[in-house]
DNA sequence: TGAGATTGCGGGAACGTTTTCATCGAGGGA
DNA sequence: TCCCTCGATGAAAACGTTCCCGCAATCTCA
C-alpha cells in the first residue's frame, strides 16, 4: 500500500541502501545519483517509515513532555513554543497529562516511555526514587524538581518578587498578604519573605491553599481583616478570583487594594483590570527545556558506546535556571493615603 | 539493553510465539502457561516496543490531533479530554498545532502522519482538494469543516444563539450588536440574524475582524453608538475585550449594556463580572471526534481487505453534530429602562 | 606505472514483534 | 484400535529501515 524505499529504489535504478544515504547521509553518494533518488521519491511520494526507523535503533524523534494539567492556561504556550523548537530540529513532541495524580502520572509515563527518546518532567508528584528509575531506562529532565543526578530546568520567582516588593513599596504600600498554594520555585532562593522584610513590607501569609479560583475567592474576605493594602497571589487564577471578590465587597482595584499575580498568563492580560503579575517566559522555559533534553539523549547515545568514559561531561548533569520579572499593569497602584 | 520478547521467553521456558499470544489473544494460551508468562514479564518489567509492533502492520495505536492553535484556551480541554478517553481505549494522542497557517498546516501534518493511525483535522485551512489526498491516505475526522465523503463532527451554535436570544428578549434589550470574527459554524444552520430577528430583536453586525481581546476594545467603542444594549462577540476573548473597555468607558456591565460570549471557556468563568456565554461541551467533542476517528480506522483496516464491498456502511461517512447552551452569568441583566 | 588509498555502491543481517503454517499429543467416534 | 479433529505450542517469514562489509573502479603519489 504504501510506498517504501524500496519501490524508491527500483525506480530511481539503485540499490536500498543507496536510498538510504541518499537521505540520512547524503555526502556519501553521488550527487548525480542523489538527485535521481530524490526525484524519484517526490514522484513516488515517499517518506520513511518512522517505526521501521526507530526499530532499527535509531531512536524515535520524539521528544515526551509531562505536565501536571494541560488545561492550565500556564501550559498551552508551553507546549507550543516547545513543539515550534522541536519541529525546527527535526523532531516531535508527545504531550500527556498526568492528572496531578501519583498514579495516574506513573501510568502516563510508561504509556508514552516507548515512543520517545526521553522526557520533560514537570512539576513530578513521583518519590526520588522512582524518578531515578525513570531516568535510569531513559533520557529525563525535570522541571520545577529537584533530584541529584538528573538534569534540571529551574524557575526562579526571587528576581519577580523582589521587583514586586520593590513595586509595591514605591506605591507606598506597606501591609501586604501572600495568598499561598505551595509553589516548589519559592521554597528555593530567597523567600517572599525576605524578599519584603527586606524592604520593610509587612507579609501575612494565607494558605496553604489549593491553586483555584475560589482561593482567590476566599481570600480576598480576609485581607480588609488584616488591614493589608496589597495581595500577592499564588498565580493569576487565584488572583482573579480576589480580583473578582473584591468587586463585589466593593473594594476597587488599584485604589483601595493593589493585586498581583504569577505566571503572566493569557488571563492576566485580558482581565479588568489589568493584572499585574510575575512573567515566566514559557519560550524561555519551552527551548531551554527541549534543548537540555536534546543534549541528554544525545550524551546518553554518545556515552553509552565508550566504556569507562565517566570522567569529564559524560556524566554530567545539566541545570538551567529560568528567571522572572514583574508586568506592571493597571491592578497595581498607590496604597490608599489614609 | 532493554528486555525483549525473547528474554521474556526464555525466561517462562516458551517460545516467543507464545509469549506474544499470551499479550495479544490470551485465551489462546492454557492459564497455567499465561500466568507463567505473565509473571515472567513482570518481573523482568517487559513491555512491548511500539515500534515493532507497528513496524509489523498492527497500527501505531495513535491518534493524531491538530488544532489550530493549542493557546486559545477552547482547545486544552478538548485534547485533554481527548487524551483521557484515548486512555481508556488503549491510544495515545498526539496533539499538533498548526499555528492558523497553511503552510505549517501542511508541514504539520507531514511531520505527525507517518506517526498515527489517524488524524483529527480541526478547522482545516486546506483546499478540498488536498483534504481528500490525505483522507485517501489515511483515516481522517473533520471538526468544523465540511468536505463531501469525510466523516465529520459539526459544532452547531443554533440552539446557544437561539437561547441567547430568548434570554436577551426576556430581559427586555430590543438592539443588539454582534461582533463577527467569521466562525464556520455560524454559516452553517439557521443564522445569528434569523434567531433574533424571530424575536424581534434588532441586530447590527460588525466585522468581521480577527478574533483577538483588541477586537472587542475596538467593538465596545462602537456599541454605544449604534444605541445597542446587548453585544454578542465571537468569542469569550473578544467578549472581555468588550468588558474591558467597557468599564474603561465608565459603562456599567450588565447594568447599562449586556455581554455574551461563546465557548464558555475558562476565561468566562472567572472574568469579572462573570460572562454570560454559549457553551460548547469539550468533553463531548473530544470523546465524539475520537470515537469516530476509531470507528473510521477499523472500518479502513477492516473494509479494505473485502474486495468490492463498496455498498452499505463500508464507504459510508460519519456524521455528528454536537449542540450549543446559553449559560448565564452575571455580564447580562435587564435593559437599562432608558 | 603500479601499489595503496579513496570513493560509490550493492548485499545482507539485524531491530522486536505478529502471524501463518506446521507439529505434536490427546481425546472421541466408529 | 485406528483415524480424524482439535487445542496448545513452536518455527520462521515478514514488516521497512539502517549500517556494517565487501567489491569494483577511480584516484594519488612516488
Amino acid at each position: 500500500m504504501a510506498v517504501t524505499i524500496r519501490d524508491v529504489a527500483s525506480a530511481a535504478g539503485v540499490s536500498v541502501s543507496t536510498v538510504s544515504r541518499a537521505f540520512t547521509a547524503p555526502d556519501q553518494v553521488q550527487a548525480r545519483t542523489r538527485q535521481r533518488i530524490l526525484d524519484a521519491a517526490a514522484k513516488l511520494g515517499y517518506s520513511p517509515n518512522p517505526a521501521a526507523r526507530s526499530l532499527r535503533g535509531g531512536g524515535t524523534g520524539t521528544l515526551g513532555l509531562i505536565v501536571p494539567d494541560i488545561a492550565n492556561p500556564f501550559f498551552p504556550p508551553i507546549v507550543k513554543a516547545m513543539q515550534a523548537r522541536a519541529r525546527r530540529l527535526g523532531h516531535t513532541v508527545l504531550v500527556a497529562d498526568s492528572d496531578e495524580r501519583e498514579a495516574d502520572e506513573l501510568e502516563t509515563i510508561a504509556a508514552v516511555s516507548r515512543r520517545v527518546d526521553g522526557l520533560v518532567l514537570w512539576a513530578s508528584t513521583l518519590s526520588e526514587d522512582r524518578l531515578r528509575g525513570i531516568a535510569e531506562q531513559l533520557p529525563v529532565v525535570l522541571v520545577n524538581r529537584h533530584v541529584p543526578g538528573i538534569p534540571e530546568v529551574r524557575i526562579s520567582l526571587s528576581a519577580g518578587i523582589a521587583q514586586a516588593a520593590e513595586h509595591l513599596r514605591a506605591y507606598g504600600h506597606r501591609r501586604c498578604v501572600f495568598v499561598n498554594a505551595s509553589r516548589e520555585e519559592l521554597r528555593r532562593g530567597k523567600s517572599v519573605h525576605e524578599s519584603f522584610e527586606a524592604l520593610d513590607l509587612s507579609l501575612a501569609e494565607l494558605g496553604p491553599y489549593e491553586p483555584r479560583f475560589e482561593t482567590g475567592v476566599h481570600a480576598a474576605t480576609l485581607v480588609a481583616a488584616h488591614g493589608a493594602t496589597a495581595v500577592i497571589a499564588h498565580n493569576d487564577l487565584v488572583a482573579l478570583g480576589v480580583l473578582h471578590q473584591m468587586a463585589k465587597l466593593g473594594i476597587r482595584v488599584p485604589q483601595d487594594v493593589s493585586v498581583i499575580g504569577i505566571d503572566d498568563t493569557l488571563l492576566a492580560s485580558v482581565s479588568t483590570p489589568g493584572l499585574t503579575t510575575i512573567r515566566i517566559d514559557p519560550e524561555e522555559i519551552a527551548v531551554r527545556a527541549g534543548d537540555l533534553l536534546i543534549e541528554t539523549i544525545g550524551a546518553r547515545a554518545g556515552g553509552a558506546g565508550s566504556s569507562g568514559r565517566t570522567s569529564g561531561a559524560g556524566g554530567g548533569t545539566g541545570f538551567v535556571e529560568i528567571g522572572s520579572r514583574l508586568i506592571p499593569r493597571a491592578s497595581t497602584g498607590p496604597a490608599p493615603t489614609h
